[in-house]
DNA sequence: AATGAAAAAACTCCTGT
DNA sequence: ACAGGAGTTTTTTCATT
């Protein structure tokens, strides 16, 4: 992934700017807010994208909006025999939207959305089959008195059907 | 924001999937994929902006490969007087990815990311000035063994150029 | 919601600096 | 390594069915 040694310029961090903000920006207009030509700045992105800095380009959705207003982060202290990371596929549970694996008592931080309390209580039962959680919903997301920006995942939001009425 | 009562069909779900792993599909290939023609695509979409579903669309940055390889969760226990959420501002702490207000006995909880351990301690020792404070760090982020999709965060992840040596 | 055509905009190549 | 310009392709949008 990492094909140059990552040293990004002055130039570079302006290009991640404009474009972790407007990921359809078109070269031209790109260069036009960073005082560069359509040709340089584009090979300016495909050298970040060929070294694996930029990853791609994705539609930022409110999950909120979508249907899925719960939001929780859960901490896990699984059992070894069947800890979360290893037994369960993504596909299992839709409602996992981040999973880190962490230093310390609780082995596993993971971020979930839900439809309701009722879908929310359900999933948290059935996560607690894997171990010992604490649980942390989020009353809302806001930094200095304003919200922040948009929801954004690591993982994209998905329909919520079937899954969300259990 | 929302405009409409917000009932998505099956199609605005393929719609967001499509978009939410390649937000820069011109309506063509997008409705090429989920079969239908541009212009009807096109106006799905625009309807999704215009309810506030879709917030925007942004380039996705592996903030590791970008030179900021530590991320942790800090959980805080603010003193009311200088709780981080009313006395200071975004800018003040570039670290900071995301900022969750919680119910529960930690009030805040932030996700942040770090130059160096030696960046993540002087970061650590800044924000102890608002409370108490509980620390994760991150080891790996994975699920069922595989690495999850690439990182995006709630914010932007910006030059690590003078704030990452504090 | 699909089709087809016209209009607009984007990308890329090339040359020069 | 970057700027400028021309040519080509693609995309968008509009009118019609």
């Amino acid at each position: 992934m990492t094909l140059s040694p990552t040293d990004l310029d002055e130039t570079d961090w302006l290009i991640l700017s404009e474009l972790q903000s407007d990921g359809r920006l078109s070269f031209k207009e790109l260069g036009r807010r960073i005082h560069m030509s359509a040709p340089a700045v584009a090979e300016r992105v495909r050298r970040l994208e060929a070294s694996g800095v930029i990853t791609g380009y994705g539609a930022q959705v409110d999950a909120a909006a979508a249907g899925l207003p719960i939001l929780a982060f859960l901490q896990l202290r699984c059992r070894p025999s069947d800890c979360l990371l290893r037994t369960t596929s993504a596909e299992d549970y839709p409602e996992i939207i981040e999973v880190h694996k962490l230093s310390g008592e609780f082995c596993t931080m993971l971020k979930v959305r839900a439809a309701s309390l009722r879908h929310f209580e359900g999933l948290v039962e059935r996560l607690g089959q894997h171990g010992d959680m604490r649980t942390h919903i989020v009353m809302s997301t806001q930094y200095a008195g304003r919200p922040v920006a948009p929801v954004v995942e690591d993982r994209p939001v998905t329909r919520p059907e079937g899954w969300a009425s259990r």
